[in-house]
RNA sequence: GAGGUUGUAGCUCAGUUGGUUAGAGCGCCAGAUUGUGGUUCUGGAGGUCGCGGGUUCGAGACCCGUCUCCCUCCCCA
């Protein structure tokens, strides 16, 4: 047939890549679990019962549906086909790809809450897919690194996942990041201020684009979305406001009589509180009363996290939500987590080139095949340097040295034991340094301790 | 879901207004050097020009469709 090909919005990860993307996951779990989180994995597809209605009606169509399998369509009617796609989908397909993992958490939370200690903790660091169009920094599978608690409603949560974020990011080498933060019930509070309850959504998406489009165009589109022209003279207050000088003053006179603002302003100057009194130096931390983030299940808190200098969406996001599992008939559950996307702090760092250098674990000594009498000889001693814990190959086929030595160079492997038949008689086996180019004559045991002191 | 753009050797790319057998650099393989890699020199292999159709005496080039890369919008990690 044709030539293979990756499916659209998919990557391989070879060997180079994996061992940096091994790096950031085994940094962002050694902070996870510093944290106190606990890990879970949960299926890579869900019944679409799970799913469905979980993101707001953008987030049901990027997700990736599973055909039933077997005669799907059989058992189809007439009718069936001409209610149209919606109708007929839900006919034949049943279960979908997971979106992301703070839904499939909250599954899991419902269905074992009676064996969990509250409030739970966990971290969960797995794949996710969304039939989005890729771009840069976006594509259809992607790794999300999540932590987050369930079960209290203490304002501690949201002070530790910044906590979190500022411990994370500048192990990773990103020491040029703004975490933002907002709350979900400053920007209900301004829709009912300006006669527009419940309108926060498209709101946000227009105000989002301040700093970008300016002013005047983003009245423009508030006109558009259908904001009657007085409700967006009261936004005026907004566009106005000064990061610098104390917003939440600010924001409260403005807001007073909105009763769900206040306990949002509320709510974010406890959480700086916090952070200030768990001692955080060099805080990242920022409001934007712009940040409105889709994912519809949001009630509380809401985080964005922004790599500076860098020509890239956000590379975390999260925030509370206070009823995700009453979606599954358990109510009151309250849970607030935070998500980091792997791939895209993974572009941002090579962008920055902030990975650390020597990230390979590869061999560290090969032994040649000079014959059949040495290959002999090298399979006798090549157990001992396994048992030593020092990563060894022998090289599988005789043939030219120049061949072997090319790949222990192409593989970067540090040293090689040249066997031929002096080396067996005298038992004096040949060490190259690959790196210096030496060669000295030593014993098994001698190369076993002089290539362990290496390491140190 | 809307719009724009790209696709030629393993990689990065040339290829004139349509004209014989499609090129370069790097990489790869072999030899120079039958027990020594990274340098150098010499030689060699490798392409259904994304895929399908059309126009033409003739298409890598023009037209239509389709897939893909990248980008903007939407949304997001």
């Amino acid at each position: 047939m044709s030539k293979p090909s990756l499916a659209r919005g998919t990557r391989d990860f070879g060997p180079e890549q994996m061992a940096k993307r091994t790096f950031i996951f085994d940094t962002i779990r050694r902070s996870f679990q510093r944290y106190g989180f606990l890990p879970l994995e949960t299926p890579a597809f869900e019944n679409l019962s799970v799913l469905m209605g979980k993101y707001g009606e953008e987030g049901d169509q990027l997700l990736f549906k599973i055909l039933n399998s077997g005669d799907f369509s059989g058992k189809l009617t007439d009718a069936d086909w001409q209610a149209g796609s919606k109708p007929l989908t839900t006919k034949i397909s049943e279960k979908g790809l997971r979106y992301d993992l703070t839904v499939p958490f909250a599954r899991y939370v419902v269905m074992n809450r009676g064996t969990l200690a509250m409030p739970f903790k966990r971290y969960q660091i797995q794949p996710v897919w969304r039939a989005d169009r890729p771009q840069k920094g976006r594509y259809r599978e992607f790794y999300q690194c999540d932590a987050d608690v369930v079960g209290t409603d203490s304002l501690l949560c949201e002070a530790e996942i910044v906590m979190l974020l500022h411990d994370i990011l500048p192990a990773l080498g990103i020491t040029d990041f703004t975490v933002k933060i907002n709350n979900r019930k400053i920007l209900t509070g301004i829709a009912d201020m300006i006669g527009a309850h419940g309108m926060e959504g498209p709101l946000c998406v227009a105000i989002d684009k301040l700093d970008k489009i300016g002013k005047e165009k983003v009245v423009e589109e508030l006109l558009e979305r259908g904001f009657a022209s007085d409700s967006i003279d009261k936004l005026e207050p907004i566009f106005s406001l000064s990061a610098d000088e104390d917003p939440f003053t600010e924001l409260k006179s403005w807001l007073g009589e909105s009763e769900v603002a206040l306990k949002g302003i509320q709510e974010l100057e406890e959480v700086w509180a916090m952070v200030k009194i768990l001692g955080l130096e060099n805080a990242k931390i920022e409001f934007d009363v712009t940040l409105a983030r889709g994912l519809s299940y949001y009630t509380g808190a809401i985080f964005e996290v922004k790599a500076n200098n860098v020509q890239i969406g956000s590379i975390s996001g999260g925030g509370r939500y206070d009823n995700l599992t009453g979606t599954f008939g358990v109510p009151g559950i309250s849970g607030v987590g935070i998500s980091l996307g792997v791939d895209r702090i993974y572009d941002v760092m090579e962008e920055l080139n902030l990975f650390p250098e020597s990230q390979k674990t590869s061999t560290k000594v090969m032994i040649s095949n000079f014959d059949e009498e040495a290959f002999t000889y090298g399979l006798s001693i090549l157990p001992k340097f396994r048992k030593a814990g020092i990563n060894s190959e022998i090289y599988p086929d005789s043939v030219k040295l120049k061949k072997q030595l090319d790949y222990a160079d192409r593989k970067s492997i540090p040293f090689v034991i040249l066997i031929g038949s002096d080396e067996i008689q005298s038992g004096l086996l040949t060490l190259k340094n690959m790196k210096t180019g030496e060669q000295q004559k030593l014993k098994t045991e001698d190369i076993i301790t002089l290539l362990n002191r290496e390491d140190q």
